[in-house]
RNA sequence: GCGCAUGUGGCGUAAUUGGUAGCCGCGCCAGACUUAGGAUCUGGUUCCGUAAGGAGUGGGGGUUCGAGUCCCUUCAUGCGCACCA
């Protein structure tokens, strides 16, 4: 009988839907795991061979854990707002729901077709308002939240209030944009205006004046992860800083949290390292410098406090507040026209330039150390964003200060022994300090690290400053001037103050508008919405959330997806927990894999969720990138010389179909019929074929290389696709889609399935297997059960290849043995697997088996080989019966008659026996 | 500049975690069958050498009886962060 993997795959997932073979439910009596993909957002391109990578890894695990007995969460959903479809919209008009509900439905024919084990009854969208409800829900938490250092968590802003009522900010540490400092008093006298003015200052989120990324052709601000380079990681537009009022969400206060929580986590170490780069932890102090003649201090952060010393000028961001303060009216017109500039450059372009430029602001600070003036300069290599946007400069030991100095010709005061500062700076954290004793503190003869540590007792003795801690993470802007995302919950009474509707309020639905443009004045998208009020008649926010908000909590919501009163109940999270295994790429390490975990840390906070981080195990997925193939035309004809011989002529590379090649060897008949200027080509073949040259680029349709899994499907089935997927190597590894090896492993399902039959009769029997055929199949049970537990399924499709290639070179016929390998198989190939499992007389899914167990008494050898070497070297192999003492296994080794010319005589001064491997002799 | 990975045949990769390097697959070579095919099956295939033998896991050095694996150094590639004070 013919593998007729067409008729198989269909019948199988017509049987899956049918009989709802992968509806999860509770179930207290089986033990949880939930496997999770990154949901993908649903491009108008379709699904290509790339996306199903990591699904087919998550799917393989799902299915293994269920034969295991687990009750395994496996949904699947669409992250559906997105600035594709809205751009799409902007151009045609068309609303981007119906491209998006288009491109949802076109990737769940895609994925059914590849056989994956999801519950779509779990389904969701982030677009879907019984979705969204949530999404606005947290939103209303956190402006109804302000997180207390002390505590470190959220808490309700009532219990702030209270505090404020009672002792002011006595006593409050709690995380804010801006330190303020009043008593009960003076708090109970505000106005109610001014009450939310001070608490907007604590909310986790915020209506707040920050320097946000404006991206003007995109018309929107970003959020940092967004932004790459100074230009939009979409599109690649410039992003320039402005200062605009924005929501944001307080994640800086979960700095420390996110931090600590990875060492929790079971993630790679390079994927933990990317997030702690990008919290940015530094230990430091900040120290307090006034300002001479006035009573202005200026705070500054540093992590050298021990080169207090060498600062011999300030340095201002030139977005620093101070900077008004303190330019003289001598400076005033310069300074002006520094600020003007600095303006007009784009992030980018301050990248790109890199070159010294800065102003005198005419004042003068005093070292509160040395007691000494220094000069106040402004200049755009300080960042407003870090810090306080104020530096001590210490031109000797920082690079970025040396050439400040050296343009501006300040003094530089070397502090380290042997630093030679005549060409650059000193930077190491290494050697002895000198110059750098007075009355007050004495570092001299110090090292570096005892000098800091010195250096912040004394600042903390004196009063000058404090020990800080500084992170890089910034709070994420939240706003987006868009139409395609989550509207806010939030209206703007007679003041402008916002306020958040009611929760029975929620889902606040995106209105319809007639076009997707922003208005006339400037306003986002929904401002041309009509009757864009509250309940109360107030206007409601304008801006929608950003693509991240809705991808924050889903993974929660598959627990529970069809909740209307809760985002998960307790029952749910209590059974599910949190994600078991997560699959998914590295290009949302500093977006969606920190929102997510900020997110659940501030339910966890509030006591929704019951677990403080989301993800314990995540996998990251390579990404599959796309295999050119070129044709060579001789220029000015329309020749095409193969690969081999374009040296010989002058020809033109020229991108082709991938899918009319074939290991690099080109169609002919196809290409003719490809593009009518080719209907008449000719070709300078080798060996009777046209070999394609090949590069290997990103999958793009410009580039004529992408694949799509339906056409794979289509020729191989989707069991075959599954299989040489993760064959092609290591999961996490990058790798170009190469369809070079995929006959290989097709052969290998019909070379499994002709096992079954002679002719089209079973030629499977009941008889007992042999212990050939056992230990064949018990090596490959113990292979792929260790193979999936480590997610390295390229290794277990070989074992399967080897255990399949043992079996018919034995004859092996028992029903028995073909019945595990079969369980064995159905997590990476489950339609033939359910197929065969009814050929062999089984009823029910395969799905509902039990995972066979190795025994390791089919494992042991009857005889054992040994490499015997001298000095290391391998000379000849002895083989001796399995089980033997060392001793024993010296004396074969020395008594075969192979042994005599090496040891010539001599007495080995040393053996040293390797169980099962080897024997060395040392002479 | 800092940090993290990775480097093995013509190609994708494997190596029981310090124990005979190259499993499995592709490709290639030879053969069988054949209705001549992009089907199937069998055998071979790291390199040099007719062979005996020798060399060999990016380069150099080290530890060890023994190193693809551990240490030092260097080169190359990929990724992350980057005027972060």
């Amino acid at each position: 009988m013919e593998y007729n993997f067409k008729d198989i795959e269909q019948r199988w997932q017509k049987y899956w839907k049918e009989h709802n073979t992968y509806k999860v439910e509770i179930d207290e009596s089986r033990p949880k795991y939930y496997v999770l993909d990154m949901f993908p957002y649903p491009s108008g391109a379709g699904l290509h061979v790339g996306h199903p990578l990591g699904y087919i890894a998550s799917d393989i695990y799902s299915r293994y854990k269920r034969l295991c007995g687990y009750n395994v969460l496996h949904p699947m959903g669409y992250d559906a707002y997105g600035l594709p479809a809205e751009q799409y919209a902007i151009q045609t008009g068309q609303h981007p729901e119906i491209t998006t509900v288009r491109n949802i439905n076109r990737y769940h024919d895609q994925l059914d077709k590849i056989g994956f084990c999801y519950d779509w009854d779990r389904e969701i969208r982030t677009c879907d308002p019984k979705y969204y409800k949530w999404t606005q829900w947290a939103f209303i938490k956190m402006f109804n939240s302000y997180y207390d250092n002390d505590l470190q968590r959220a808490c309700p802003i009532e219990k702030l209030v209270e505090k404020f009522a009672s002792n002011g900010t006595d006593g409050v540490n709690a995380a804010c944009s801006e330190q303020l400092s009043f008593t009960a008093d003076e708090w109970n006298v505000k106005s109610d205006n001014d009450k939310e003015n001070v608490l907007m200052n604590y909310r986790i989120a915020y209506l707040g004046n920050t320097m946000v990324n404006w991206c003007p052709k995109l018309g929107t601000v970003l959020a940092n992860d967004e932004v790459s380079e100074g230009v939009s990681v979409r599109g690649g537009y410039p992003v320039e800083q402005k200062m605009m009022r924005q929501w944001c969400l307080r994640v800086s206060a979960y700095s420390q949290r996110l931090l600590d929580g990875l060492d929790s986590v079971d993630w790679t170490e390079s994927l933990k390292e990317t997030q702690r780069n990008w919290i940015g932890r530094s230990e430091g102090a900040e120290m307090k410098f006034k300002v001479a003649g006035t009573d202005i201090v200026l705070d500054i952060f540093t992590t050298r406090a021990d080169t207090i010393f060498g600062v011999t000028f300030m340095v201002l961001a030139p977005e620093s507040e101070y900077v008004s303060l303190l330019v003289t009216d001598d400076r005033r017109a310069d300074v002006e026209k520094y600020l003007d500039e600095v303006k007009h450059k784009t992030e980018r372009e301050r990248l790109i330039e890199k070159q010294v430029s800065g102003v005198f602001s005419g004042s003068y600070a005093i070292n509160p150390v040395t007691g000494k003036e220094i000069p106040v300069y402004i200049s755009d290599y300080v960042l407003a964003g870090y810090g306080t946007g104020a530096i001590m400069a210490v031109p000797a030991h920082d690079s970025r200060d040396y050439a400040f100095a050296r343009h501006f010709d300040l003094p530089i005061i070397p502090l380290i022994e042997g630093a030679d500062v005549s060409e650059e700076s000193f930077d190491a954290k290494e050697g002895k300090m000198i110059n750098s004793s007075n009355e007050n503190l004495q570092l001299d003869g110090l090292d570096v690290k005892e000098a800091i540590a010195k250096t912040k007792e004394y600042i903390k003795q004196a009063g000058i400053g404090r020990v800080k801690v500084n992170y890089r993470l910034r709070d994420a802007i939240f706003s987006r001037q868009r139409y395609w995302g989550e509207p806010f919950p939030v209206y703007y009474d007679e003041h402008n103050m916002p306020h958040v509707l009611d929760e029975e309020e929620l889902p606040l639905e995106l209105p319809e508008v007639d076009k997707f443009l922003p208005t006339e004045t400037g306003e986002p998208p929904l401002g041309r919405a009509k009757n864009w009020v509250a309940k109360n008649g107030r206007p409601l926010e304008l801006c929608t959330m950003p693509g991240f908000a809705g991808s924050s909590a889903y993974y929660l919501r598959y627990m529970d997806p069809h909740n209307d009163n809760a985002l998960v109940s307790k029952q749910a999270d209590e059974y599910w927990r949190n994600v078991d295994l997560y699959v998914g790429g590295t290009e949302h390490a500093t977006g969606h894999l920190i929102y997510s975990r900020f997110w659940n840390k501030f339910l966890y906070d509030l006591g929704y969720v019951c677990e403080p981080e989301p993800f314990k195990k995540l996998v990251n997925q390579g990404m599959i990138q796309g295999r050119s193939n070129f044709v060579y035309r001789i220029k000015d004809t329309n020749t095409f010389v193969s690969y081999n011989l374009r040296k010989e002529y002058d020809v033109t590379p020229i991108h082709v179909d991938v899918n009319i090649v074939n290991n690099d060897v080109l169609d002919l008949d196809k290409f003719k019929a490809w593009r009518p200027e080719y209907a008449n080509a000719e070709f300078i073949l080798e060996n009777g074929k046209y070999v394609c040259g090949y590069a290997i680029e990103k999958m793009s349709k410009s580039m004529y290389n992408v694949v799509n899994p339906d056409d794979i499907v289509e020729r191989y089935g989707a069991d075959t696709l599954r299989l040489y997927e993760m064959f092609l190597g290591p999961i996490e590894q990058s790798k170009p889609w190469d369809t070079n090896g995929i006959d290989g492993v097709h052969r290998f399902l019909k070379r499994l399935w002709s096992l079954f039959f002679k002719g089209d009769e079973l030629q499977l029997t009941d008889t007992e297997p042999s212990a050939e055929a056992m230990k064949s199949l018990h090596k490959l049970i113990k292979k792929v059960t260790f193979d999936i537990e480590h997610f390295s399924y390229n290794t277990s499709v070989s074992a399967f290849m080897i255990c399949v290639n043992e079996l018919n070179a034995i004859k092996c016929t028992s029903k028995s043995v073909y019945k595990d390998l079969v369980v064995l198989l159905a997590p990476f190939a489950p339609h033939i697997s359910e197929e065969l499992w009814h050929v062999l007389g089984e009823e029910g899914s395969v799905c509902d088996a039990k995972w066979p167990e190795y025994d390791e008494k089919y494992l042991v050898e009857s005889s054992v080989k040994y490499a015997v070497s001298f000095n290391g070297k391998t000379r000849f192999s002895i083989e001796v019966p399995a089980g033997m003492s060392k001793e024993d296994v010296e004396k074969a080794a020395l008594s075969d008659a192979a042994a005599e010319k090496w040891i010539a005589g001599k007495t080995p001064k040393k053996i040293i026996v390797v169980p099962n491997k080897i024997v060395n002799i040392v002479i």
